[in-house]
DNA sequence: GTCTGGGTTCACGTTGACGTAAGATGTAAG
DNA sequence: CTTACATCTTACGTCAACGTGAACCCAGAC
């Protein structure tokens, strides 16, 4: 198990995650995402796990609209719960584990109702352009129905 | 009816709206908000009108993540509606004023589909956020059930 | 009067999130 | 080994959406 799964370098991966290879190396500079390793020659190599982050990166970004400072601090505290999961039975410390679960919980809570928020108010933004949709549709089928004055 | 309706300078206007001055000068700029009129020294004036726009803008911008330039095209297609709303019974032509009814219909429509598709998107995030605060809860409570090992 | 306290118009500065070009180096194929 | 293409680092360029002066104007309080 555990196979060595496959590597992709940059140019690859980019085009994978639809992001081009500047993207990936630039959140690499501002410390968003580590690529999994690195060839002997000085190449990134990504796997399966960063394109994944690739892709929540781009959802907090375009859909939620976060910076990518925000961004990070989302990740890096994930990072951590990761952490924590894997060393998840050799327990570090439980109060330390507990610490991080509580942490964790609270960012998740937090993130979750500016999420609910947006979504309540995009909803409602999305049912105000429904109801002119259908303002629009009665006028023109009341349009249809009137007399319409006959060209000359 | 209809009184003067307390037209506002740009300090008040920019503050009621939230922004700052410099925007409301921005959008001017750029063609997305003309105040509604000018004071004779040469002074902006905005009405609850304008306000309003700003508010809408804002929405498109930071809700629905559209530039300004996007925004434009939505808003003044959106002027061309309210012209054809105030020359509505004194009709210009009744089939252009079938056209601006058709055009009106297509574009919300398009806007309405984008925005009701982030908005599937970004429930399904929501929901899965939730669902990661419920497994956390869930680690908490399996904690704080298990046998905390009493310190020393 | 003049003295603030908003305004005005340029016009250059800034910031985030990359794009892009240069020159050196790695990697895979023949 | 050479050739060809992918990647590397470094660094300057770009674009939207404003921020931030500078220098001038104008209305009301004193």
């Amino acid at each position: 198990m555990t196979e060595p799964a496959a590597m992709l370098r940059i140019g690859e991966a980019a085009q994978r995650a639809g992001v081009s290879e500047r993207t990936l190396r630039y959140y690499e500079e501002i410390g968003l995402l580590v690529p999994a390793g690195h060839s002997t020659g000085g190449c990134r190599e990504y796997g399966a796990e960063e394109l994944a982050r690739v892709q929540q990166i781009r959802e907090l970004q375009e859909l939620i609209g976060l910076n990518l400072e925000e961004i990070r601090n989302v990740v890096t505290r994930e990072d951590r719960i990761g952490a924590l999961r894997d060393a998840y039975r050799r327990t570090e410390s439980p109060s330390e584990r507990h610490e991080l679960l509580l942490e964790a919980l609270e960012v998740t809570e937090a993130l979750h109702s500016r999420v609910a928020a947006k979504v309540a108010r995009i909803e409602e933004f999305r049912d105000d352009l429904a109801e002119r949709i259908e303002r629009y549709r009665s006028l023109l089928a009341e349009e249809a129905a009137a007399p319409a004055p006959s060209p000359a």
